[in-house]
DNA sequence: ACTCTGTCTCCAGACGAT
DNA sequence: TGAGACAGAGT
DNA sequence: ATCGTCC
């Protein structure tokens, strides 16, 4: 998911568009957490064994699957005791050029799950005289378990249960989850974008978190990726650089074979645009280009992502006391949970949230110097900026020269929305003017129209031919070449 | 020499007691 | 799924 | 720091 080799791009070509941060620097910030993403790796992780068998899900008595519960709860106490104010979005219905790669995946899983009977049924065989065999195949079944993990509505549903009991935001995106992050962010009605998906970052997302799951200190520091600056750094506009993340590879479109992200950077630097590097490849006739090949889609889902107009959200992103007794009648009597556990925690959740209400100190000294030096140099500050941005938008069509302007146009947005600042007047202040992204705000669609875009499945549309569906398998390798191609995403939509 | 591809392997949470 | 390490092929 | 437990 996500594009491919992003990541080795950034730390190859601005790596300076990374900084660790330290958790200090997140108090009192609202975070947009995907939350599919988020349940999904807790029920992979979430799990318990018992003697010889395969590990599975926590679950309550009824057998119903709490790991995500658990997860969730737990998480987001403890990211709101470090003061993070966590907003969770939720996916809606998948774009249809994504139907091939969620196809892709649904297959990858069905064949985990064949192994998974079969790793099962020779668990059964092995059974006590073959203590070896019987043990390997447990470690088999194990692994294949992990890839046959499906996220269903209910999952969903309930984490949203959960969520809203411990008066923490829920956002339900009419589509991606990730687009509506990034507008969340781009809108300033979030500071950042916490996921690990790097979609986010074509999204227009000004900051996106990576690795936020802090167990303390003992893991991996927190990174934060700033995209003005990662544009200046690669001298690409922000139209450009979702052109370089097509050609790396993305979820709606198969990458071309023989181009990578060294390659995409570029191709891109060099013709301009998208469209310019494949005629330009299709005329070298090097790099094959299927016929049709959707770039145009591509662009548009990008671009023009189906979210719910941010500021029609600001005022219901808010964090309420919890319900207490809600909790624990849902967690204790229907979930199973551990009564004492549960008051525990709801006392730590109560603290945490006066912790993260409280305002951030520089976000005083932000306002205190507006209110007295600020109508001149505010303005002064902003009209520069969005004027320089101006020319260097429109990419599509020419603009070589562009480039250069459009470094210049990031490089400006890099230093007022900047990384390098403490910044942001975070309790309203929108500031982060969204890099020279295209066309002002992406189109609001209304949220849900229960008429609007109801025909749910008829819109299943035949999978766009560019995702080989069953990608015939060279029969050759050996041994477990049956699940080397792996399953399931993070981002397992309910799919069916 | 550089870039890309394919193969392989390990990993995926958080808490609390010790 | 991913991300890192590595070998190997294509340029 | 490691390990068993959470449900």
């Amino acid at each position: 998911m996500g594009i491919k080799n992003l990541m080795k791009l950034i730390q190859a070509s601005a790596p300076a568009a990374v900084k660790e941060i330290t958790l200090k620097e997140l108090l009192g910030r609202k975070v947009a957490i995907d939350a599919s993403m988020t349940i999904y790796s807790f029920l992979v992780a979430v799990r318990s064994s018992s003697d010889g068998a395969p590990s599975a899900n926590l679950t309550n008595e009824a057998g119903e699957v709490t790991s995500h519960l658990q997860g969730i709860f737990s998480r987001t106490i403890r990211l709101m005791e470090h003061g993070v104010r966590p907003v969770y979005v939720f996916d809606g219905k998948p774009p249809t050029l994504k139907s091939g790669e969620l196809a892709k995946r649904k297959e990858a899983k069905e064949k985990a799950k064949i192994d998974l009977e079969a790793a099962q049924a020779r668990i059964a065989a092995a059974g006590e005289d073959d203590a070896e065999a019987a043990k390997e195949a447990v470690a088999e079944a194990e692994k294949l378990a992990k890839r046959t993990v499906h996220m269903q509505g209910s999952h969903q549903e309930e984490a949203k249960h959960l969520l809203r009991l411990m008066g923490v935001p829920v956002v339900e995106a009419p589509c991606e989850a990730e687009a509506q992050c990034a507008a969340l962010a781009k809108a300033g009605v979030v500071w950042a974008a916490a996921t690990e998906d790097m979609d986010t970052l074509c999204f227009g997302t000004p900051r996106l978190l990576r690795r936020l799951t802090f167990s303390e200190a003992r893991k991996l520091p927190v990174w934060e990726i700033s995209l003005p600056k990662l544009l200046a750094d690669l001298g690409l506009s922000m139209d450009q650089f979702v052109d370089v993340c097509i050609l790396c590879g993305c979820d709606y479109l198969e990458p071309l074979k023989g181009i990578g992200p060294v390659k995409a950077l570029e191709r891109v630097r060099k013709h301009g645009d998208l469209a310019a590097v494949i005629e330009a490849l299709r005329e070298e006739g090097k790099v094959p280009v299927p016929e049709g090949y959707p770039i145009d889609e591509a662009l548009r889902l990008f671009h023009e992502a189906d979210i719910t107009d941010p500021e029609t959200l600001r005022g219901d992103i808010k964090w309420t006391a919890p319900d207490e007794a809600g909790l624990v009648e849902y967690l204790v009597d229907q979930k199973g949970f551990n009564a004492d556990r549960v008051r525990n925690a709801i006392e730590r959740l109560k603290k945490a949230r006066a912790k993260g209400g409280q305002k951030r100190m520089d976000s005083f000294f932000t306002m205190g110097a507006k209110a007295k030096a600020a109508p001149a140099a505010k303005k002064g500050a902003a009209k520069p900026k969005s004027a320089a941005a101006k020319p260097a938008r429109r990419t599509s069509a020419s603009v070589k020269a562009g480039a250069a302007a459009a470094a210049a146009a990031a490089a400006a947005a890099a230093s007022s929305a900047g990384t390098a600042s403490p910044v942001a007047a975070e309790p309203s202040g929108a500031v982060v003017a969204a890099p020279s992204t295209g066309p002002a705000s992406p189109a609001a669609t209304p949220a849900e129209g229960p008429a609007g875009r109801s025909a749910p499945e008829a819109a299943a549309t035949p999978a766009p031919v560019f995702f080989a569906a069953s990608r015939p398998k060279p029969a050759a390798s050996k041994r477990s070449s049956e699940d080397m191609d792996s399953a399931e995403t993070s981002k397992a939509k309910r799919a069916k």
